[in-house]
This record gives structure tokens, C-alpha cells and sequence, in this order.
DNA sequence: CCTAATCAGGAAAACGTTTTCCCTCCAACT
DNA sequence: AGTTGGAGGGAAAACGTTTTCCTGATTAGG
């Protein structure tokens, strides 16, 4: 009893009411073949009549395309596969086409079933979104559709990848310090496990030395949490109490920076700029005061890796780590 | 020159290799028919050693199954939608079904589009997740698949929806507060044109008086922002200095009163308790102290959701609005 | 030894499209 | 008048499965 109370309305139904054979209800349909443009129009009718709404699935098997890809993201949280999702989606939707959703949770065995499901429904292409920026292993090797690893990168050079330009947000972040008269600049952060962790730090004290600038104090790595922040910040302050900025880590680590310099006294943003990275609406507009950052420009990611991806599904691969821009949101902090 | 480089190995080449017809490798991999269990593991292996994987599009062509269903959402932040598309991911993975995402981003358009490269696709069901807990308009009338609407219903009480226990989260805010011997309880909470918001200012007020108990003044309806939050506190301690307790509409209110009140010299959690709607990790762990809110269970409606609708896909459908219960989850505020 | 029943497996239809090849007109040339 | 050639449209193959029906062989029962 699976309800097919009424047959689905197909071509062979909109060919019999307009008078022609099934095929050429096919071509008045899709615009092929030569037909007369009265024949045409009477197939269109005839199709509004019935409400024809042609079955992509016979069509798949045809052509061996579904118009469909598979997104298989480790991020169960959500904060960075939504923003990737849509530029994704914004990408795929002018070739009509459609994503599924898998989330792995970061288990193994979860994507290898959902990569197989994917597999089975024979989609056109794979974008896998990493949580972290820290390459990893390739989905399978041998796999007959294309794939573009989105955020974090692949471990194998050869396959596609699209990143934000993490050294580069670090750069924004300094560089806007720097130009708002900042000297005595900090840096707070997350777990030195973290490659971006890592890559920020790398990025500012690269960028500070190109301004002739050292940071205060060696990078304070911990963990990407505002109770962090507000205690690295807090330890800054007894070190280096003429500390004028701090370049934090992500945005949640700033904000913590923000409420432990404004509960030491610290009027912001008069006697201290902070810069954070990521450009969270909800942390860093309810900031005080709001805070200033840098977009990793994640939707562009995501839209990146949507044109590559059907790029490739084209025929024209582009191996290699392509690298987005991020940018710099400037608020009041 | 789209890559068929290798022709895709189908059941026809299995059967070849095991020297059987192929309607009988499809049997002997499907379970189905009478063979002899040798013959089953000749084709087994087979399959295995070309590394076969069946169509699904064929399949569904065939059965008019997909085994496919699609989640269109309004919610383009994401908030809301995350932790219930893993609900209805749950649900669907015991089914082996997998789901196709569109964002409508509110927009009527983008949505009847996207309807339509899901019933072109021949989704077997759709779950249509809302950001706002308003009853919404039907997808459409006469639909061939079933649906079912999770967190904001549908106007038509004849769908299938899944909402929250908004009344219920109210009164699980009030019951803790006044068992932790708050008495004198103010509501600050969102815009009054969100059903939600008059849902919770009405469950409120319905549960004091099962105490006996009135509010603190009227509801105060604003927006769902901390800086509202902490604005609003201090209005409350201005006419009700004693005000010894606040639920809050939703958790970031809730952290703008946790500030507003401890900045205004309020020792917390001693002399007033806050509890929030939403426990949205972010917001609720990194509040000053941790914030006690109730948790609407969202990954549940979604589970329900899914559940639902595959049991109207099998042919049982449940009508009418099904409520999800909500739990408080204390912390320290 | 003959018949009926069961077991194994093959042949072919079916799903709903798209596309290729073919046929039949009819007009326009030579 | 005979030949091209193009326009318009039909017939049928093809995609990769599942399932139904059928046949041949083996066994059990009488």
C-alpha cells in the first residue's frame, strides 16, 4: 500500500492528449529536433493540462547524470558548514542542481556509509567540508566522481581543495592594528593542535615583521573559548600592562578579551584595539564594544568549491589548493 | 566529454563473470528467489571482485521508490535548522534514506523552486523546517508526497507538524525559579508579532498563577538581542529594585540580563535568578555564570519529524500537530 | 516405472525518458 | 518531369535494475 492511488502523469499522457508520438512530445518539450512551432505549443498545453513534471530519474538513467551532488560534512555544530553550505547551494542552483546533506560527525564509518549512499545514487560530484582547516585524508581513492574538499584541504596535493587564506586574515588583523596606532599587540588563541591556530600566529608575527614590530610576549595558545580569552587577557595585562592591542584567535576568544580589558579598566576602544577572526554575527555585533574582525569569506568557499565542482564534473578538473580571501569587517573595537 | 572513461560495471557484467543470467544475480544479491547458496556466493563474489554498486536510479525507476526525501528550510542562519536536520538525518539513516537541503531563505520563490527539483526528482517525502514558530502557510495543495512541518506548523490542521512545547518551556522556567525561592519574577523576551514570544509571556503568566504568583510588572517585549536584554534589566531594576528573578524569552536575552544585572552590582546567582529559552551552547555556557535554560529539544522534533514521515511514506499518516516535550538543563544562574 | 512436486535458474517485460534513425511529404531546382 | 533537399514527425533502442512467468531437472511418492 504505498499510495499510488493516482499513476504519475508521463510524457506518454501529454503525447496522446496533444496527438503526437511519445518522442516527439520529448523534443517539442525540451526544444530539440524540428517541429512546427503550432506542434510545440499544443505539447506545452497539453503538458500544463496534465501537470506533467517530467521524472528525473528516468532521465538519470538515460544520461547518466542526476544533477545531484553529495556535501559530506564533519561539522555537526553547524558553524562553518552552514555559511559553506549556502555559498554551495548559491553555486549549484544555476545548473539546477541539488546537494545532498551527510553529516559524519567525524566518524569514519559514517562517512564511508554516506559516502556509499552517495555513491549508489550516482551523484555528479562530492564537496566534503572539513570543521578544520588541518588537511586530511582523501575520501577514497579510485573514485570514478569528482571531489573538492572544502575549508580543510586534502592530504594529497593532487586533488582539488578550497581554503580560506588564513595567513592572510592574520595579516588583516595586524595590519589594521598597526594602522590605528596599536605597537604593543598581543596575540591569544586556540590549541596549538590547530593548524589555523598555528597558521594565525605565524601569519601575525610575519606581518608584524614586515612593520618592524615583534608581538608582546610569545602567542598564548589555548582554546577557542571566551573564559580563555578572558583569562590569557588578564595575564597579559600583569606582564605587559601597556598592551594596546590583542589579535585574538576567533571571535569568542576576542570577546572574552573585550569583557576582561573593559572589567580591568581598560577603556575600549581608546586604550586597546582587539581584532578578532571569523566575523560571527552573534558574538561579534553583541560585542562591547562590537567587535572588529575578519571574515574568512566561508560563503565564498563554499561557492568556490561549487564552481570547481561542476568545473570538473564538465570534464575540466582543476587539481591543486585554491586559496579565498578573507577580508576585514571593521566595527568599534 | 563528460569522463566515461570506464563504463560503469553493472549487474549484467557481475552476472557474466559469475556465468549466471543476470535476473539471477540480482536475485542472489538481493535474497530474493530460490538459489542454491553456492551459486549466492559465486555472485557475491562477483560483485565483490568487480566492485560493483547497484543504481539507485534504476532501482527507483523501477520501484518508484527513491529513498530520497527533501528538507527545505527557512531558516538560513542555521540555528534552528542544524540541530533538527541531524534529528531527521537519524531517523532517515535507519530507513537508508538520505536528504536533499534547500534553503528557501523565506523566499516564496526560491521555495516553490526548490519544490519542484524535489518532486522531479520524486522525493518520497518532504519535512518543511521553519525558523519562527508561526503557523505557515501549506507548501501546496493536492501534493502527491506527504509532508510534514517541523517547529512551525502548518496553518491547514490536517498536515502533519511537529512543534515544541513552547507553553510547557515557560512553565518549567517558572516552576525552577520559583522552587529556587524567587518570588518577584520579570519577563523580558522578544518582538510581540512572534508567536513564540506571546506563547512564552502567556505560559509564563499561566504558571505563576498556578503558584499564586503574578509577574514583576507587564511582559517586556523587544527583540532577541543582548543588548535588548541588558537595556530592559535595567529598566526593571529601576521600577522593581527587589526583582529577584527574570526568565527571559531566549538565551541571548538572557546573557544581556546575566551583564545588565551583574554591572548593575547584582550578585548571581545569590540575589536573582535568569533562566533562558533555547540552550544554545554558545550563548549558554560562556554566560556569567553558565546559564540554566530550557531546551526545546529541537533534535528531537526533528527526529519525530523524520519518523512521521516515513511512516506516512509507508502508507500511515498521522495528521494533526504533535508536541515535543522540553527539559530544563540547570547550570548556574 | 510413472506422476507430481519442488528446486534452480533463464527469458523477457517493465519503469519513463531521450535520442537516433528513418520515412513521408512537398517545394524548388535542373 | 525527375531529382534534391529540407521540414515534420514517427518507431524503436537504450539506460540498469527488479520481478514475473516459465522451463528443465531432480527428487519424492505411489
Amino acid at each position: 500500500m504505498t499510495l499510488p492511488a493516482t499513476r504519475r502523469v508521463g510524457i506518454a499522457d501529454v503525447a496522446a492528449l496533444a496527438g503526437v508520438s511519445l518522442g516527439t512530445a520529448s523534443k517539442a518539450l525540451n526544444g530539440r529536433g524540428t517541429l512546427r512551432e503550432e506542434t510545440r505549443a499544443r505539447v506545452r498545453a497539453a503538458a500544463e493540462e496534465l501537470g506533467f513534471t517530467p521524472s528525473a530519474v528516468a532521465r538519470s538513467l538515460l544520461t547518466g547524470r542526476t544533477f545531484t551532488v553529495g556535501i559530506i560534512t564533519t561539522d555537526s555544530y553547524g558553524r562553518f558548514s552552514i555559511p559553506m553550505t549556502r555559498g554551495v547551494e548559491d553555486s549549484l542552483g544555476v545548473g539546477e542542481m541539488i546537494a545532498f546533506l551527510c553529516d559524519s560527525r567525524d566518524d569514519p564509518i559514517r562517512e564511508q556509509h554516506h559516502l556509499r549512499k552517495l555513491l549508489e545514487r550516482q551523484v555528479d560530484g562530492i564537496i566534503v567540508a572539513g570543521r578544520r582547516t588541518d588537511a586530511r585524508e582523501p575520501l577514497a581513492d579510485n573514485l570514478q566522481v569528482p571531489v573538492v574538499y572544502a575549508f580543510g584541504r586534502s592530504r594529497d596535493p593532487h586533488d582539488c581543495s578550497v581554503v580560506s587564506d588564513e595567513r592572510g586574515a592574520a595579516h588583516l588583523a595586524i595590519e589594521h592594528l598597526v594602522k590605528t596606532g596599536r605597537r604593543r599587540i598581543a596575540h591569544i588563541t586556540g590549541p596549538q593542535s590547530h593548524e589555523s591556530a598555528r597558521e594565525r600566529a605565524a601569519g601575525a608575527a610575519s606581518s608584524l615583521a614586515a612593520f618592524e614590530l615583534e608581538l608582546v610576549g610569545e602567542p598564548l595558545f589555548g582554546s577557542w573559548t571566551e573564559a580563555w580569552g578572558r583569562f590569557a587577557v588578564a595575564q597579559v595585562l600583569r606582564t605587559a600592562p601597556d598592551v594596546d592591542g590583542v589579535f585574538c584567535g576567533n571571535d569568542v576568544i576576542a570577546r572574552g578579551v573585550l569583557d576582561g580589558l573593559r572589567e580591568a579598566g581598560v577603556s575600549l576602544p581608546m586604550r586597546a584595539g582587539v581584532v578578532g577572526i571569523d566575523n560571527w554575527g552573534v558574538v561579534a555585533e553583541a560585542a562591547r564594544p562590537p567587535l572588529t574582525t575578519v571574515d574568512l569569506g566561508l560563503e565564498e568557499v563554499g561557492h568556490r568549491a561549487g564552481d570547481l565542482l561542476l568545473a570538473a564534473i564538465d570534464g575540466h578538473p582543476t587539481p591543486g589548493v585554491h586559496v579565498v580571501p578573507s577580508h576585514l569587517v571593521v566595527r568599534e573595537s
